[in-house]
DNA sequence: CCCGTAAACCTAAAGCCTTTCGGTTTCCGC
DNA sequence: GCGGAAACCGAAAGGCTTTAGGTTTACGGG
């Protein structure tokens, strides 16, 4: 009992532990996290803001996978598309984390100095300023959807049988395995066409 | 004490109390719905199958506004933008309850019903039968991504100040009010465009 | 070297939530 | 008229979040 000689935690493997919970289970609750760790519940908020800032800092960890090298690329579309791809990669990394990081609003520090370089980049070729927010949020949109998409991977339509909706039974046999991918990559051609479309008008 | 001579509680009425909590403060709990319909926390268990199963109820009262009506008009591209517009709007009237609705599997099987009016509308439009759930999904991508962005409405980033992401603070000044709007009739513009250029191909 | 302060953990507890179970009264079909 | 089902109450188990106070260890200034 008292202070241990060695710390028993820190946010970096609080983090990991809840991580991995919701990778296993779908969620997590801090006297798990503290089970995991071999010390009580109440210990875990000496570190920590509360569950909520436990999910704070789950965002980070997920958006930090993002390549921020991307923004950097050149032409700018080539660079958007990159991105995006990024992004979404790094979501789908931890699909069942999704629901809980798109809940509240983005704070985090490098996500937002993200969005920072991706304005400067749409102003730099030549989009209006009235532009630039919707095109860049449609492509949030579309990245956050998927994403979401991805949190129920090859279930997100339970048919109770075939025979009720036969034709959307073929069409989903018709399509296969990777229907997500599929419908991102789609989606970011026809945003990318129209965000060409629309430079500099 | 007993049974009441006309019954207080009902599916209806739960679920109208649930969607009311959710709309005022973004969540539920069982008892709180029991203390609105002045009823003990366990009589509402005798009508519905858990808080999974109330959540199952709101998802589909919620899809209930979404007009299948759009989905027979024509031509084809223009049911979808229809369908899509109403589908998000169903969703935007009850913005705190989206990540609670987007999080598991489509069961309700007057939304599956829709889908497969969806799937024959693609294929008589002349898809080929790959293209159909691939289109279906980037569009319901589409929606549910621009859902979710209407849940925090005009505060999504919470900027520090104005000085570290100086170009984000004038992008986001330049659109104004109606940002969420503007984004999904972009992306909705481009899917639709992409589509007519996939049909038949 | 000593000692006060802060850090890190434990114990305990309040108050919420979900869910279940048995008891009581009322309704309805036969 | 009566037996079973329906609808509510009361109570309780077990989990969760969060706070508060107690105990031990580390550290830095005198």
């Amino acid at each position: 009992m008292g202070r241990p000689r060695t710390p028993l935690l820190d946010r970096e493997r609080i983090t990991t532990t809840a991580l991995e919970l919701i990778d296993e289970q779908g969620e997590f609750s801090v006297p798990q996290i503290a089970r995991r760790l071999g010390v009580q519940t109440g210990s875990v908020y000496h570190h920590v803001d509360g569950r909520d800032g436990i999910v704070e800092l789950l965002r980070e960890r997920v958006a930090s996978a993002i390549d921020t090298h991307t923004l950097s690329l050149a032409p700018w579309d080539a660079a958007l598309a990159a991105w995006a791809r990024s992004y979404r990669a790094a979501f789908a990394a931890h699909p069942k984390a999704i629901p809980l990081l798109t809940t509240s609003p983005v704070r985090a520090p490098r996500v937002l100095e993200q969005y920072e370089r991706a304005v400067t980049l749409l102003q730099d070729a030549g989009f209006a300023l009235p532009d630039v927010m919707p095109v860049i949020i449609a492509l949030e949109n579309l990245v956050l959807g998927s994403a979401l998409d991805l949190a129920a991977p090859e279930a997100m339509w339970e048919l109770p049988d075939d025979t009720t909706t036969p034709r959307l039974a073929a069409a989903l046999d018709a399509v296969g395995e990777g229907r997500a991918d599929r419908a991102f990559e789609l989606a970011l051609d026809a945003f990318l066409a129209h965000a060409r479309a629309l430079q500099g008008a």
